[in-house]
RNA sequence: GCGAGUAUGGCGGAAUUGGCAGACGCGCUAGACUUAGGAUCUAGUGUCCCAGACGUGCAGGUUCAACUCCUGUUACUCGCACCA
């Protein structure tokens, strides 16, 4: 019976030579666009997760051809990235050529399981022809004023003598060498995300991303809305802090900023404590901002010596601390500290004996802060505020900012989480970034016409000695004229992040071939937008924040056609090793899709990953019970053996399969394809007791189970003399006929099942209960005891409560 | 620490609106057919002190009725800005 590779082969050719899954955009049908994330073609070869979301996708564009869908499924690959450039440094070959392999591998694999992709369109972001439009889209922000240069710090370590990303830098140490890892200060293009924070966050209304990918992208926006508060230094100058309780501000006893802000830099001649502030801003430079905001770890900070603020409103003079909680890039880098009314300042208090003032009523502070989610709403007064006693915390939050507003040194703002977006990296693998730094000109944008920029053949792709690209050390990439005065210039050696690429990748799709456009209005308008976008979690805040605020910007300057181009996000579950934990190498818990397909069939692996459990929630792998999916698809097959040369439907089998069609349909388009698969289980198992079904009654579970199995069922099909299913019409259900006439229902008695009755759709509820009553069981239990009421809910249950 | 999610038999999971908890599959037990197979078929399979009681992480609450709603709590998973 293993002829399946025979079957599975035979399908995919047929459906490569008949082209069935490219799409047109002059077809007269509904547009529909279904994509999943692309891969980053890694040299280890897909991964069963990535078989799990490609499938699930995979059977909503097959199921929604057959309803009349003029269906879009395309796939890419997503091929800059650091593991290319750490395998070229290794082994002396160009990326490219390792990123051409892992595609071909990739590609062959998804052929194997019959993914319904529209090939003519695939394209990777490394192609110059593609990162063409990247660079040429940088120009764009670049131009109206979005992309800029700021000196930022970043993780640095002194013997790789290497940029290093937050997570090679976890806890300080350099994951590769080991040696300690220090922050460097070093210039960076940066885009301006911030001003988009609240179009991101109100563009979130035109979309129908799952609830939780929405609170994701809220939380990481990260809106507050404050007060931003002047503060007099003693002796001259000032600085601002931003807080959302303004409420307590006189109950400040000290103010916090950061070690690596601007402001310490300031005052650094006043210090009278030099030493002991440098040692703390030199410790601070080590840490990771998680490793600082951490609650539970101790509050450390010096006093910052010889300087002392002015509480603006009651002109008290109060230290001023360094601590390391307080981030530089963050608000305004400094905060005012209400110890009694701010668990954080209340332990930094204690910690160094510091004042403390209490400034609302409701609560004993001595043992901890009286915080805001805690007296909020709860009509607490205002105490030690000079004016405002006796006030609520409401009231108090209102007259307080008028107050501040009119001394001129309160405003009201909103302050965001989010940052500006970092756009350089100092690595070879990324797109470079088209500006030119000129002696005279500064920095010049390249000639449009001049695109791509591409990336040069070299030998070597170990960083420069101070940290820049491999980029920087050849001279016939950075040596150029400036396109404004002609004079010797040199190229920003810097590349683009790996999120740029997939920040767009959805649109090229939609036009993958244009050559004057990144893609045509025309064609962005007829397929309009990403109408189903899987992905995984991990994904689900970043890539789809900056993919969102690259759609943005582009709508903006009217080069798309939507403000959001993607409507609905969803994200599947990771697949887990047999052993319940993450599948990795080291741990030996590795599943090869290639092992599967070869034993088991694409069909199984399809039937099995969409059958594991909830697709949104991570499952661990198990192939005992691939085995059981594999036992389910021959059974199938020898069904066929019951079929009877009759065209019609069984009668016995009407309600089931209207049914049936009417749950595949369902789950299939809410993600529920474990159950869909049940369903269709229970349908082979009701086909199995019977002595014969029709041919129409088999060609029926063939076609609600060819999204997911496509192979098998197409070969059946076949062997049935029906013309193929991916040419054919998916099935319509009569609601009428999925509802039963008559029904078992549950007899309860004070909660507890005591017995059964069956009822028909016409009984009325008088009848029910009669009959209710009337069961033995029940007579047993009501028997005796008065009866208080009795509960009939139609179709569903009876209750009777005795007393 | 902040944010999000999850918790149901031996295992994966089901229960669309509060209405018979455990669908469907795996595993296991016994049998049939067979001569040895990861095949097929039949019956059974939440727990226990088994005419009944108990049971959806834990502790409470609302309700005729709670896996589902409310309050509190624990554990685990993911993300946190240069991994993709």
């Amino acid at each position: 019976m293993d002829n399946f590779k025979k079957i599975e082969k035979k399908w995919q050719d047929y459906w490569d030579k008949h082209k069935t899954f490219e799409v047109k955009e002059d077809s007269d049908k509904k547009p529909y666009y279904i994509l999943v994330e692309f891969p980053y073609p890694s040299g280890s070869g897909l991964h069963v997760g990535h078989v799990r979301s490609y499938t699930a996708q995979d059977a909503i564009a097959r199921m929604m051809r057959m309803q009349g869908y003029n269906v879009l499924y395309p796939m890419g690959w997503d091929s800059f990235g650091a593991p290319a450039e750490q395998y070229a440094i290794k082994n002396h070959i160009h990326p490219k050529e390792a990123v051409k392999e892992n595609i071909k591998t990739f590609k062959g694999q998804m052929k194997s399981l019959g993914f319904s992709f529209d090939w003519s369109r695939e394209f990777a972001t490394t192609d110059p022809d593609y990162y063409k439009w990247t660079q040429w889209q940088f120009l764009q922000f670049y131009k109206h004023g979005m992309a800029y240069k700021a000196t930022i710090p970043v993780n640095w370590c002194p013997t790789c003598k290497s940029v290093l990303s937050n997570e090679d830098a976890a806890g300080g140490v350099c994951e590769r060498c080991g040696s300690q890892v220090v922050q460097k200060e070093k210039s960076q293009w940066m885009l301006r995300m911030s001003d988009y924070a609240e179009d991101l966050l109100t563009g979130l209304e035109d979309t129908n991303f799952a609830d939780r990918v929405k609170l994701g992208q809220i939380n990481w926006i990260g809106k507050s809305t404050g007060v931003e508060l002047d503060v007099d230094i003693v002796g001259g100058g000032k600085f601002s802090v931003f807080t959302t309780c303004i409420e307590t501000v006189y109950g400040i006893t000290f103010f916090v900023i950061a070690p690596d802000g601007k402001l310490i830099k300031e005052l650094m001649p006043r210090v009278e404590n030099k030493d002991e502030v440098e040692a703390y801003i030199k410790e601070t430079a080590t840490k990771s901002n998680m490793d600082r905001t951490e609650l539970n770890k101790g509050k450390t900070g010096v006093e910052v010596k010889g300087v002392k603020a002015i509480n603006p409103v009651n002109g008290k003079e109060v230290p001023i601390f360094l601590g390391d909680f307080v981030l530089g890039d963050y608000g305004t880098g400094a905060v005012m500290a209400v110890p009694s009314h701010d668990q954080r300042d209340f332990e930094y208090a204690t910690e160094h004996n510091l004042e403390m003032i209490q400034v609302i009523d409701g609560a004993d502070v001595s043992k901890k802060a009286f915080e805001k989610h805690e007296y909020l709403g709860k009509d607490c007064k205002l105490m030690n505020s000079a004016e405002f006693d006796g006030l609520t915390v409401e009231e108090a939050k209102e007259k307080i900012t008028e107050k501040l507003e009119e001394m001129g040194i309160g405003r009201r703002v909103n302050n965001y989480k989010m940052r500006d977006w970092i756009f350089s990296r100092q690595r070879f693998w990324g797109e470079p970034i088209p500006m030119i730094n000129c002696p005279k000109c500064g920095w010049v944008p390249m000639n449009e016409e001049d695109l791509p920029l591409v990336l040069p053949d070299v030998a070597e792709y170990e960083p420069t000695e101070d940290g820049e690209s491999p980029l920087a050390n050849i001279p016939e990439f950075v040596n150029c004229k400036c396109p404004k005065c002609g004079g010797d210039a040199k190229r920003e050696t810097d590349t683009m992040p790996n999120w740029a690429g997939s920040s767009w990748y959805f649109l090229r799709f939609m036009d993958p071939h244009n050559t004057h456009e990144f893609a045509s209005m025309d064609k962005m308008k007829y397929w309009n937008r990403v109408d189903w976008y899987n992905g995984g979690m991990e994904h689900t805040a970043r890539h789809l924040l900056y993919a969102r605020f690259w759609v943005q910007f582009l709508y903006n300057i009217g080069l798309v056609p939507n403000k959001e181009m993607i409507w609905t996000r969803v994200s599947h579950g990771m697949v887990l090793g047999a052993d319940g934990v993450k599948m990795s190498k080291s741990k030996g818990n590795v599943i090869n899709p290639d092992d599967i397909v070869n034993e088991f069939g694409a069909d199984t692996l399809r039937i099995y990953e969409m059958f594991m459990g909830d697709y949104q929630l991570e499952a661990p792998w198990n192939t005992d019970s691939l085995r059981g999916c594999k036992r389910f698809l021959d059974k199938v097959i020898r069904l066929k053996d019951k079929v009877e040369d009759k065209a019609g439907y069984t009668d016995t089998l009407e309600a089931l399969q209207n049914k049936t069609i009417k749950k595949v349909e369902y789950d299939l388009t809410h993600m529920g394809y474990n159950t869909a698969i049940s369903s269709l289980m229970i349908l082979s198992n009701a086909y199995d007791e019977k002595e014969s079904i029709t041919k129409d009654d088999y060609r029926l579970l063939l076609i609600l189970l060819n999204p997911m199995a496509p192979h098998i069922t197409e070969e059946l099909n076949e062997e049935l003399g029906f013309n193929p299913i991916c040419e054919s019409e998916w099935p319509e259900y009569d609601e009428e006929k999925t509802i039963e006439n008559v029904k078992d229902i549950a007899v309860q008695v004070n909660g507890k099942v005591r017995g059964t009755i069956q009822i028909s759709i016409e009984d009325d509820e008088q009848s029910i209960k009669e009959r209710a009553m009337e069961c033995e069981n029940v007579k047993k239990h009501i028997d005796g005891k008065e009866i208080v009421k009795v509960i009939v809910i139609k179709g569903k249950i009876v209750n009777i409560v005795v007393k």
